[in-house]
DNA sequence: GCATTTTTTTAGAATCATTCTAAACTACCG
DNA sequence: CGGTAGTTTAGAATGATTCTAAAAAAATGC
């Protein structure tokens, strides 16, 4: 499936690799936080995360979920979307330029892939583009 | 200019005929903030509006700021949006359907014509098409 | 290994934007 | 005018996020 180039899935040892390669120190809170942000969570936010966490562990704090989705994000690991219709930030797996779906109906955020949408922009003299995104919103049938 | 297509400059009278119309009683406060919000900001987010509302009148408060945007939001004069560069939700006083420019260097938030850009996606079965917005992110030389 | 240094985690306080509340005020309608 | 409904207000409450300072854990050096 496409899914697979938007989400590579890795496994908790490679979590552990994939930190360290960050520069990141892979501590226990990191690994747990991390591998449920990367592998399986879809555009969460910080509320999700610590939900998640909370349901499977005890002990870690919302500061940490913090800090891991900050360093995650510094280390490029992780972006921060907002979007109009939500007072929250979410975390994007995908670091690669890609677009959203959003179902009005469900509130779900889907990934597009960029090879999906072609977009063709006349801007004004002097206007130099470093990145499109764009967001279409929807249904799922 | 396109400016103009974007952003109708209505007089302070019309502002008054403009909320009527909408619906909205014309009160001092509601004539103030909107005849800036609608006629001299350029997506302003409510710490904006607030720091000109304070410059230019007294006694407005930050409350009714609040409650001004949202009644011309509620009204359909305004629309609310938010990117990921920043944690504020701006105003935008184009509600008919256009895109973004974001000068990455100047933090600049310019409307784009939808006209200006063509965009074709080829969503998987199912996905429906409620609307399309684009964000350009660049520089202006 | 053990002591030292550095980084991370933590609880709780602080902050910031926004919403709520309840009382005072203003606008509109007869 | 006088009443009713809508609006404004200050300040309290909320919710998300950041900060702080101390405890814990990990890395480093010997």
């Amino acid at each position: 499936m496409s899914q697979e180039s938007l989400h590579p899935q890795l496994s908790s040892i490679e979590i552990e690799t994939e930190l360290k390669k960050a520069g990141l120190r892979p501590t226990v809170q990191r690994c747990i936080i991390s591998d449920y942000v990367l592998n399986h969570a879809e555009h969460p936010s910080v509320e999700t995360i610590k939900t998640w966490v909370d349901k499977h562990y005890t002990g870690i704090s919302l500061a940490t979920v913090y800090n891991t989705v900050h360093a995650l994000e510094s280390a490029g690991l992780v972006h921060a979307i907002r979007f109009d219709h939500s007072d929250k930030v979410f975390y994007d797996t995908n670091t690669t330029l890609h677009h959203h779906f959003l179902d009005e109906k469900t509130g779900e955020l889907i990934d597009i892939d960029p090879d999906k949408i072609e977009v063709n922009a006349k801007l004004p003299e002097g206007m130099s583009i470093n990145e499109i995104s764009v967001l279409i919103r929807g249904e799922r049938a």
